[in-house]
DNA sequence: GCATGTCCATAAAGAGTTTATATAAAGCTG
DNA sequence: CAGCTTTATATAAACTCTTTATGGACATGC
């Protein structure tokens, strides 16, 4: 394929429609900003309450009272810090863990039965696209 | 690239990856439920409650609240179904088509940014992958 | 035309959010 | 190091969005 033949307003549609479908199917037990919130603690480690309401853009009180119900859940776990006895640091237990990567691995499985619904050349076309997608993912945390 | 060198479990990963994160990316000022209700109305017409309420997999009641505010706003209009009396019918007003098909530009605009941000052979392998993309959505859209 | 089912509205309750404010600890300044 | 300012979190009140339960109007089938 020629590069005059390349559309990124038709690639960013497509990535739009995607995603928007792709809301509906998350599951709904509990609230994006919580899941979000236990994947971010699985992937970075304990955080501070201030610091986990500032990357789910969410406020502050917001985000405590969200721990509180994530901790009686028994999914995270609040340590004080010794250094600075104003933080609360949140952290997964084992049942977070867990959760969390089961309901990533859930997700996963979801794109993975549509992807065998694909003919063999769109299969294809998509692992060639492999470092694009994962760079745009990567390009998107970045943005904030 | 052959056939044997495709990884579903990673495509999917990057999808579910890339999907989670423009989530957060959408606009708040309106619920996603309204936002989709929109979104579905301008695409297939005037709709009834109860079938719109079906499309998003929330109670009716839940989408005859979200309708009277979106008629509040401006954004819908309810119409009487002469064939049938118990029936509202929920159609777009001029401010409504304008309000969803902006929030879809500035949502392909969000993307194409970044695509932007892409090397040309990745942007290429993308398009190269556009058939594959569309074909996702569409069977994402039959997944209920 | 009466019984039953469908469509929508209303009411009450619960989860998740916001703004405003309070409390406690840390840091700075003279 | 005393007092002021800033930072980190908690609490309270209000608002939004959702659910379940229920009621009223209309349609349908016998």
């Amino acid at each position: 394929m020629s590069r005059e033949d390349t559309d990124p307003a038709a690639i960013g549609a497509a990535l739009y429609g995607l995603t928007l479908r792709a809301v509906r199917r998350l599951p709904r037990e509990m609230s994006l900003t919580s899941a979000a919130t236990l994947a971010t603690l699985d992937l970075t480690g304990p955080r501070r309450i201030t610091d986990l309401a500032a990357v789910q853009a969410v406020t502050q009180p917001a985000m405590t009272a969200l721990v509180r119900v994530l901790e009686e859940s028994g999914l995270v776990e609040r340590w004080g810090d010794a250094s600075d006895k104003r933080v609360t640091l949140v952290c997964l237990t084992e049942a977070g863990t867990a959760y969390v990567r089961a309901r990533r691995e859930a997700g996963v499985q979801a794109f993975e039965r549509l992807i065998g619904e694909l003919t063999a050349d769109e299969i294809e076309a998509l692992a060639a696209a492999l470092p694009a997608l994962q760079h745009l993912a990567e390009l998107e945390s970045q943005d904030q």
